[in-house]
DNA sequence: TTTTGAGTTGTTCGA
DNA sequence: GTCGAACAACTCAAA
């Protein structure tokens, strides 16, 4: 739905890390603007906030009062699980103490609901930073669209270092494998953080419609806003960053940022992470190939794949090696079939890395990415189930749940996507996890039933005369042979 | 235009 | 137990 709006002022092809148009200063320069958030859940290194308050010199006068606005869109809600329900409502809520309580929060259509705000404060200016996802894509065509000629929605930033669509090759086209796009990605750089938006008059409008929060029961999520991410990447730069590289693939271990869903949600942007990680290395403290490189890899890996996603949207569902589509798989809707993917879904496959690692994801609303790929693989390679299945699991229940990030990589694992696995890498869950979890600590800690178990043998309870005595399920399928069956299904589509 | 080297995360088999 | 090769062929990106 490419609206109106969107052409006129080039929003839908161009990429979105310039600045929006606007409209010019009105004979009332006091009329306030609206900040509508979304997944930019943060005061600090925010362009858009600063666009909005006047701050940044351009974009009108300075201190012009904000209304702080969030929607809460059925449309993201409804499939939301409830970790990342929970997890937006306390950085909702931490986001509002910030700003002593005047956020004001709606529910329904963005498209009616943010006109309607701007017409009860009597604003010209609704300020965002771009979503550059398909349905963000869409939905702000429609919003700029409803909200007319006279009050302009004013696109600053995007949650990238880099806005997706910027990189490009020699040829102006987008990369399709990541370590080129990682190296024009660093050559491009970025900019710097902006600087804080401090002493904003925050203008309350009515508007408290807050969802309840769901009841978590045993599920305990970490501290949520920012100033809980911006503790946590305090602590991960002065300390975890060292040691990334070696520990970041050891899921028993707190060896990753665990940054990802403060990222999703925008209360720490890239941007200021990057520029810390350059005066790690500028420091003396690290070398060149360090673990600060690791990560800073991996950031780009999240930047790479929304950059994939923005110049192909229909990837979000659609395979991107579309000779995939056309594999055999098998029907999940009921039978054999439906129970496998419940046994996925509800960590009972008898293949104890893949059950830990779906047991720990809805424990947590969160797994360790080494689990990622090894539970992807699974349902992919040895139940042959379309990846669509799993995306969407994942996105249901992981509190960092992002479209680009989630379904991209399950796009590798089924082989189908950009810069995707080699057809032949299967995973073996029970080398993998006598290879990432060789003490069997993590297994032992999200399923009980192998707690018994010493050392590795929890990766093998069919080796140990009471690996069944707790209730352990059996494995629902020979992984060998279904190693061979997927590489056979493979072999179909090549011809 | 042509050529060349390379491509996130693995497993298995045989020496 | 360790090690290297094979597992396909293709596409990508830069020289």
């Amino acid at each position: 739905m490419a609206t109106q709006a969107q052409e006129a002022d080039g929003q839908d092809s161009a990429p979105p890390d310039g600045q929006g148009t606007r409209p010019g200063n009105g004979p009332d320069d006091r009329a306030p603007a609206v900040m509508w958030f979304r997944r930019d859940l943060r005061l600090h290194d925010h362009p858009a906030l600063l666009a909005a308050s006047g701050s940044d010199g351009v974009s009108g006068p300075a201190d012009r009062p904000v209304v702080p606005l969030f929607v809460v869109d059925p449309a993201l809600w409804g499939p939301a699980g409830d970790p990342r329900r929970a997890w937006l409502l306390r950085s909702l809520r931490a986001l509002d103490e910030t700003m002593g309580g005047r956020l004001v929060v709606r529910r329904g259509d963005p498209v009616e609901v943010v006109p309607a705000v701007t017409r009860e404060v009597g604003a010209r200016e609704v300020h965002v930073s771009a979503d550059t996802g398909p349905y963000g894509r869409r939905r702000d065509g429609a919003v700029a669209d409803a909200l007319g000629d006279d009050v302009g929605l004013v696109r600053t930033g995007t949650p990238y270092a880099i806005g997706p669509g910027t990189v490009v090759n020699g040829s102006g086209e987008p990369y399709k494998v990541f370590t080129p796009f990682y190296t024009a990605w660093l050559r491009n750089g970025w900019p710097a953080p902006a600087p804080g938006a401090d002493g904003i008059t925050w203008l309350q409008a009515p508007g408290r419609e807050w969802p309840e929060e769901p009841d978590l029961g045993d599920l305990r999520l970490p501290e949520v806003g920012e100033t809980a991410a911006r503790q946590r990447w305090e602590e991960f730069r002065g300390d975890g960053v060292d040691d990334y590289a070696e520990r970041r693939d050891l899921p028993a271990e707190a060896g990753t940022s665990a940054l990802s869903a403060h990222l999703k949600y925008g209360e720490i942007h890239p941007r200021t992470m990057l520029a810390d990680l350059a005066a790690l290395a500028g420091d003396g403290r690290r070398t060149a190939g360090s673990s600060a490189d690791t990560y800073r890899s991996e950031l780009a890996w999240r930047e790479f794949y929304a950059d994939v996603l923005w110049h192909h949207p229909r990837t979000a569902r659609e395979y991107h090696r579309q000779e995939y589509a056309g594999m055999r798989y098998d029907d999940v809707t009921s039978g054999e079939g439906a129970a496998l993917l419940q046994a996925w879904q509800q960590g009972r496959t008898g293949f104890p890395m893949v059950d830990a690692g779906m047991r720990q994801l809805q424990a947590e609303g969160w797994m360790h990415n080494r689990l990622r790929m090894v539970t992807a693989s699974f349902l992919v390679k040895d139940l042959h189930v379309e990846w669509q299945h799993g995306a969407r699991w994942f996105l249901r229940w992981l509190r960092d749940g992002d479209l680009a990030s989630n379904n991209h990589g399950w796009q590798w694992t089924a082989g189908s996507g950009t810069d995707a696995a080699p057809y032949f890498r299967v995973f073996n869950p029970v080398t993998q996890g006598e290879k990432f979890d060789p003490t069997g600590a993590y297994v032992r800690r999200y399923v009980p039933e192998l707690a018994h178990l010493e050392g590795k043998a929890a990766h093998a309870p069919w080796e140990a005369a009471d690996g069944y005595a707790h209730g352990y399920p059996e494995r629902v399928v020979d992984h060998k042979a279904e190693r061979v069956e997927a590489l056979a299904r493979l072999q179909e589509i090549k011809r």
